[in-house]
DNA sequence: GTTTATTGGTTTCATTCGTAACCATCCTGT
DNA sequence: ACAGGATGGTTACGAATGAAACCAATAAAC
């Protein structure tokens, strides 16, 4: 298994950005995932459901998706499974009865709560072990892609 | 839909890192995912195969996982797909007939020659805009979360 | 004021995925 | 030489995914 220096190759996949972009993103979301799958045996679209609403008073799931970029048949499901918890209470709107508002419980804000502290301890470690230097370099290189990739979502 | 600034909450998803670097390595991959899937109709793991394959002479499958980060479910239904396509073939080693060695048809070849202009072209279309800063802290960056994390697999 | 288009959200269905079980072959120890 | 493991690779199966169809409800067109 050793690289071919012949003419023509010339493609180092390890070395391919995106390539490395995915592998290190999807690493890094499986190790962070463990804290809250082991925790409360949560998916990741409902733990993004959950920080967002957390993170917003109330809210719609359309809302939701737009803000954790998710596909809304993901956001849905999430938030059939968060009400089945009774972490969230849905509550139809009453101008525009197609909307549904909504909002944690206060069991659901006691795991958001929870969450977030699990959550900044993850990227404090995650900071410490990176380093200052490549933590700000990681940063701005994000900044730079998310200015690039469209519906700038904020 | 305005943060809310309530005390507890302070978890701004849009910030948090591991969110981050997932939808951008995610929409950086869906973007290029259009140029093989468009050409060929490939599939991620069939792109990968044919990459690592493409840059290894000759290849054995468990490799091919390891160097690509693929499981090995996923290796084997592209080299299925692949072969079916003809544009790989398999060998069983002589000594060991529990392996077998993957290389390149001609018109393998030619595909593989084909999307590694590609690679090369999207890879050179996203440094110029991004900006060689970005770039070069992208670099850093992934590079740092690459030493952290496990089997360094170079 | 009735048709027509749009929108928020759910459901269906085919595809993709990973775990685990599996098969065949090889290696180890005795 | 034979039993018990490992190992390369495939298969089976349940869970997750997203595109598209769908359902209500609202808005727009006329």
């Amino acid at each position: 298994m050793t690289p071919d220096p012949k003419a023509g190759s010339i493609l180092l996949l390890e070395d391919f950005l995106p390539y490395r972009l995915l592998r290190a993103a999807e690493e890094v979301s499986r190790r962070f995932a463990r804290h809250y799958k082991d925790r409360h045996g949560m998916t990741r679209p409902e733990w993004r459901t959950l920080a967002t609403i957390g993170q917003f008073e109330r809210i719609t799931a359309k809302e939701v998706g737009q803000h954790s970029s998710m596909h809304k048949t993901k956001v849905s499901r999430a938030v059939r499974a968060l009400e089945k918890r009774r972490w969230l209470k849905r509550e139809t709107d009453e101008a525009d009865r197609r909307i549904e508002h909504l909002e944690l419980t206060t069991p659901g804000r006691r795991a958001y709560v929870e969450l977030v502290s699990i959550a900044e301890l993850f990227e404090r470690d995650m900071k410490s072990r990176l380093g200052g230097d490549a933590w700000r370099a990681l940063d701005l290189g994000l900044g730079a892609i998310e200015k690039i990739i469209q519906p700038p979502r904020r």
